[in-house]
DNA sequence: TTGTATGCGTTATCAG
DNA sequence: CTGATAACGCATACAA
């Protein structure tokens, strides 16, 4: 009962052309006459004819696929930035396939191999953890291994190699820049708070450390779980109190609000909390803290263009590292400067 | 310098065997001598040989792809459900392309079929959205078209059709009864609120008005944007106050919850509230949000297993909708019964 | 401008 | 158990 999908042979047939001509009807190429390209394309809409990608693939070599990896979409950041690289790239015509990978090196490498022997065309790597902590280089081997086959981009971390592309934010100098404000306010006890080592972590610990460093004042780096309430906890078994609190991302700096409200911290008065991402989660606390806008949407499209600019071979050569500047969104988490 | 891919040939020559027995070694065929076997393996292993996917698409018509179109990611239950899915399809070695939609029709349909056109095995739908409103079915035409080549499968959502599976949460049952609990601790004015018409968004406002009107109370729906502050201003524009609010989805309710702390109502002793989908964002609000858990895990993870006894065309008939229920995780929006 | 013939890498059907 | 060979559907170099 199944009705047999139309190849070019049936629209040849109908058309009385050959398959040639109605391959180049269906490429747009310009050597076909008027009359007969009408007639093609009329037998095509009639029948409902798609080239079959399989068969396109298998000649060209491609299938207009881009290979997307995320450790978890349980993350509005890398939720959000694959929603922006997908619509991004369909625009020029690319699909994606999408693979989790979670946190661990072996499935990490395991998934980007699946996704290679997909063909994908390029392949994106979202997020901090793929770049490693910085220290072990072997870490990231099966990354440059990836780039003999196709480019890699990855987003928000940096890997040198031929053919990987870094797009970065600027965490370092935003982080060293918000603890210097803070520190201008007055604060004298502020702690960095942050669950990963990844690279972009890393940045944002350098960025504060730099800051607290140059004030005289004692660093206080603290690791924590990426969960609220074991922030929460965590920080309230603890004797010292802060006055000030830079965290890696929006879900710890929650964490860190509910912490400052049970110890009866008033905020901003007693304590700032500056939170990572500008996300929905910065917004929907009370009150609404104050985070480093890291642009995503920027970070996505620049990814994007420089994808396209790569496989079309284009004379544009894409630098091999972008880096976007961030910028602190002022809440009610953070008093004003001056 | 790109080196090049090993194919079949390249296998079966330095074997000393045919292509034919390669494929057999590859696909693990039972008619294959073990000392053979074993040769092939070695060279397979050698050469990094991976059999090409395009080829093996086109003969098989099949790539052991799923498309899952979402309208966005950047939605913590819909991201949060395609993390779900992904992980739960790969461990059947089924790869996913991904596509966002957006909610118009238009847009719907085309990514609709550019996914059919890249012959994915099945399809699924996230979201009620897809399922339109209930009222227009032309609306959702393309669905049971789609379903005519590849099986269709909708989350939380309800669509009739041949081909068609749908997975719905109880949405109607629990919000009736949450509504009932809140009535009986004395509230007199119940608000429901909620952005969209789509089916599962009408089902919620269905048992909310079951309830109301059978305690006697006058029914108030307000649809509102999908935004915090939106709702928060929106509602402080009305004159009157409610006692009790039922949210369509979390994001919502923090919108609610940042009214009440605005109006001075206190929570939850002048006003109620409950938000839906059980997100991170429930518990980032302070107060935390109660919120009715919708189950994405086991909605998820039920789809998959249905998918793939479809797929496999093994005995198990998958029914054509699946139910699953709610639960209220109540927080400290709501007052506890009893 | 149009048609013919070939390659792309597998799987599957037959013979052997 | 193994090998030759025909699909699978398209793009393209080469002829006409």
């Amino acid at each position: 009962m199944k009705k047999e999908v139309p190849n070019i042979y049936d629209i040849a047939e109908f058309a009385n052309v050959s398959i040639a001509t109605v391959s180049r009807v269906v490429n747009g190429s310009d050597k076909v006459s008027e009359a007969t390209r009408k007639k093609v394309l009329k037998v095509i809409e009639k029948f409902g004819y798609t080239p079959n990608v399989f068969a396109q693939g298998l000649g060209l070599k491609t299938m207009h696929t881009i290979g997307i990896i995320v450790p978890t979409l349980a993350d509005d950041y890398m939720a959000t930035a694959v929603d922006y690289l997908e619509k991004g790239l369909k625009r020029h015509g690319y699909d994606c396939i999408l693979s989790c990978s979670g946190f661990e090196l072996t499935e990490k490498q395991s998934k980007c191999d699946m996704l290679l022997s997909k063909h994908v065309d390029s392949l994106i790597l979202v997020g901090s953890t793929y770049a490693g902590n910085g220290v072990d280089a072997s870490a990231t081997d099966y990354i440059r291994e990836a780039a003999k086959k196709v480019p890699v981009f990855i987003i928000n971390g940096n890997i040198s190699g031929e053919n990987v592309y870094a797009t970065v934010c600027e965490d370092e100098a935003v982080v060293c820049d918000v603890t210097g404000k803070m520190i201008e306010r007055g604060r004298k006890n502020i702690w960095f708070l942050t669950d990963s080592r990844s690279y972009s972590s890393n940045n944002k610990k350098k960025g504060y450390e730099k800051a607290v460093e140059r004030a005289g004042l004692a660093s206080n780096v603290i690791y924590v779980e990426n969960d609220i309430h074991s922030v929460k906890e965590q920080l309230s078994g603890l004797k010292d109190k802060p006055d000030g609190i830079i965290a890696a991302n929006d879900k710890i700096a929650v964490g860190a609000v509910k912490y400052a409200v049970s110890a009866g911290l008033k905020i901003p008065d007693e304590i700032e909390i500056v939170g990572y991402n500008n996300s929905i989660l910065a917004m929907s606390s009370t009150p609404e803290i104050s985070s480093i806008d890291n642009h995503t949407a920027e970070v996505c499209h620049d990814t994007v263009e420089r994808i396209m600019h790569n496989l079309n071979d284009d004379g544009y050569k894409p630098s091999n590292k972008i880096t976007i500047s961030c910028n602190l969104v002022c809440r009610e988490t953070t008093k004003v400067s001056d």
